[in-house]
RNA sequence: GCCGCCGUGGCUUAGCUGGUAGAGCGGGUGAUUCGUAAUCACCAGGUCGCGGGUUCAAAUCCCGCCGGCGGCUCCA
């Protein structure tokens, strides 16, 4: 509940307009004049109870004792509160209120109306006070969801810069006119500013390449992925996991739900700005991970480590991780309340080895998001890192921005309120211009000593390491985001869209020019899959024309035609999408031999999985 | 979470100053067997997001809820 108190010469006030919520009133009552009143405007809010009322009420009545006034006017006024409660309980909270003070002289103006009013107000030093009263119940509500972490953000002060060839400058002082994505990035972050009001390309392209779609019988944010989408999916997840196991790291797998009570856990909760889905077991409460930090770094604890085994490497695919971002947030695969991350924390043992473990894992990230077909031109840097940090390594942090001789955005921080000191965020700019970050790692000072991770050191004596964490790619979901947002983009440009080859669904659709060639394109086709190529066939009853439409907007790669000519060559036909044109394809005769060979070629080192459908078109469903 | 806009067959949508739903795609059947971006015909398919209310009558008006999008907020 909220009050403003103003003591008055005069209040006067004529109801005008009933509104739908208007409480009837008397004629005698729709219009007052009262003569020094304490007039307590109020707005009865989401949680208010009678209890609220109550104090409402003895704070009225000490601010009229204090100031020496015998009348009181109630006034409801809606415009002090963004969360007002049902206009009933306003009603029934304000006749309680104006009962419990009728030892006082007590005018309740009504309520629902559109009302004119005059007021005179004293201007005394206690003439006009405001408060603010709440529920115990909804007090301690916000004490539970309010983190630590999230209030400490709310207080963190940053300041923006741009590093660049070496040279820290004012983003104010910046000239972005040969970076213009980096600008949109900038003005992302630091004025929050969007100028989009669209459905967000991927949304459709997601729906309509038949890779993932809104469950609403789950909660939002929580996706279903058709065959084609779960093998995208599938494929990034191990080729990241594969990087991540050839950088060096130790795969593992731990629990998705813990203990609230956990003391550990507990306080690294508070440390992390993050909602969490809470879980009620038969005795425990229990919250879903929002990371695998925890099964991580638990198991670390319990681990005997010594100076031998670092850096020390673990990893693990969240499939899940869980975030009860707020519903205004969830946008498409851009956002999601659960979302497979890549998660590796390196155990280090100083802040030489943490900055050099750094370093390569930022290359890591680069080559990791290149493999997937996201270029160093697709994303922005951004680095946030506290001033201490930054003092005492510029040399460093200048090496960093060497690696891709781009512009860095830096946030700097005046103290540290998170557990790291140090963070890079590789971060894509969509269709719409906004951002989301991809890759990041950090160096973290903080979780060691919490969870009580040590190793041995050379003397014998046990010590604090320090902790980076690292996504390699970002969540996988993000990066299809950041996929298809690309191709949308290309798209604009002229270019036909497309996945990687490595990535795309069916990598060679196979059209017979009619019934009688529709053996030698099976054939083909059983040839191109034993040799791990997917490839399908369009054995519908359709025109040419109509298939060859259907496997453009299904973005496929390679489209071999076979017909007469063909076979008498013993070559096909291949429209090879990478080097079309909207307007005009590009159509080459090539063996069968050759087309596989160049597959092969492209997909070179990439994950393989067989097509996630059956071969022939006519026998596939369709999921939407 | 707050504010705004939206929600019609599997998909895209017309109808919305109230008078009990119309199309295209997709699907089925038949014809057609085709040389590089939608072959023709017929047929089936709809609790108009859900729940209340107003009305003789609601897809259409009102309220609540759910879902989507956008803004605010936030972002590991």
């Amino acid at each position: 509940m909220k009050l403003l108190l103003v003591h008055a010469d005069y209040m006067e006030y004529e109801a005008k307009k009933a509104t739908k919520i208007a409480e009837d009133v008397d004629e005698g009552r729709k219009s007052m004049r009262v003569e020094e009143p304490l007039v307590a405007f109020v707005a009865v809010e989401k949680g208010d109870d009678e209890k609220v009322a109550e104090k409402a009420v003895s704070e009225i009545r000490a601010v009229a004792k204090k100031v020496g006034a015998e009348r009181v006017v109630l006034y409801p006024y809606a415009h002090l509160s963004s969360n007002l409660s049902s206009p009933e309980l306003a009603i029934r909270l304000l006749k309680m209120m104006e009962e419990k003070l009728s030892d006082l002289e007590v005018y309740r103006a009504p309520f629902g109306w559109y009302k004119a009013f005059k007021i005179s107000c004293k201007g005394h030093p206690l003439s006009e006070l405001s408060r603010e009263l709440r529920s115990q119940q909804v007090e301690e509500l916000d004490e539970k969801e309010l983190t630590q972490a999230l209030r400490d953000e709310e207080k963190a002060k940053s300041y923006w810069y741009i590093l660049h060839d070496g040279k820290l400058v004012s983003v104010e002082e910046f000239d972005f006119s040969n970076y213009p994505k980096l600008k949109k990035f900038a003005d992302y972050e630091i004025s929050k500013r969007r100028a989009v009001d669209r459905v967000p390309p991927h949304v459709e392209l997601m729906k309509r390449l038949q890779i993932a779609d809104y469950e609403e019988a789950s909660d939002s944010g929580h996706m279903r992925y058709y065959p084609k989408g779960r093998l995208v999916k599938s494929l990034l997840e191990e080729f990241v996991t594969r990087k991540c196991v050839e950088y060096g790291a130790m795969e593992v797998e731990t629990p998705i739900m813990y203990s609230r009570d956990h003391p550990t856990l507990r306080r690294y909760l508070e440390r992390f700005p993050a909602r969490q889905y809470i879980i009620k077991g038969d005795k425990r409460e229990f919250f879903l991970r929002f990371a695998a930090c925890f099964g991580q770094f638990l198991m670390c604890s319990d681990a005997v480590i010594t100076y031998r085994n670092l850096p020390l490497k673990i990893y693990e695919l969240t499939r899940y991780s869980f975030r009860k971002e707020q519903r205004g947030e969830l946008v498409g695969l851009r956002r999601l309340r659960a979302f497979t991350m890549p998660d590796m924390h390196t155990i280090v043992k100083d802040m030489e080895q943490a900055k050099k473990e750094f370093m390569n894992q930022y290359r890591l990230s680069v080559e990791t998001l290149r493999a997937i077909g996201l270029t160093p031109e697709d994303y922005e840097v951004a680095i946030r890192v506290t001033k201490d940090f930054y003092e005492e390594n510029k040399e460093f942090l200048k090496e960093i921005s060497e690696i891709l001789k781009k512009p860095i955005l830096i946030e700097m921080w005046d103290r540290r309120f998170f557990y790291f000191v140090l963070k890079f965020e590789f971060n894509f700019v969509d269709a719409l211009d906004k951002a989301s970050a991809l890759s990041t790692v950090q160096i973290d000072v903080e979780n060691a000593e919490r969870y009580d991770i040590s190793y041995v050191g050379k003397d014998g004596e046990k010590k604090r390491p320090y902790i980076l964490h690292c996504s390699a790619s970002g969540a996988i979901e993000r990066c299809i985001y950041a996929l298809l947002e690309k191709a949308y983009m290309n798209a604009e440009r002229g270019k036909p869209p497309m996945l990687p080859v490595w990535l795309s669904p069916v990598q060679v659709r196979v059209i017979p020019i009619s019934e009688n060639f529709l053996d030698t394109a099976l054939e083909v086709a059983e040839k191109l899959n034993k040799r791990l190529i997917r490839a399908d066939v369009d054995d519908r009853d359709e025109t040419l024309n109509k298939k060859v439409r259907d496997a453009s907007t299904e973005w496929i790669p390679y489209v071999a035609v076979i017909g007469k000519k063909e076979v008498e060559e013993g070559k096909l036909t291949v429209t090879i999408r990478a080097e079309s044109e909207l307007e005009k394809q590009k159509r080459v005769k090539m063996s069968v031999e050759e087309l596989i060979d160049r597959i092969k070629k492209e997909c070179e080192g990439m994950p393989f999985k067989p097509l996630p459908l059956p071969v022939k078109l006519s026998e596939r469903p369709s999921f939407r």
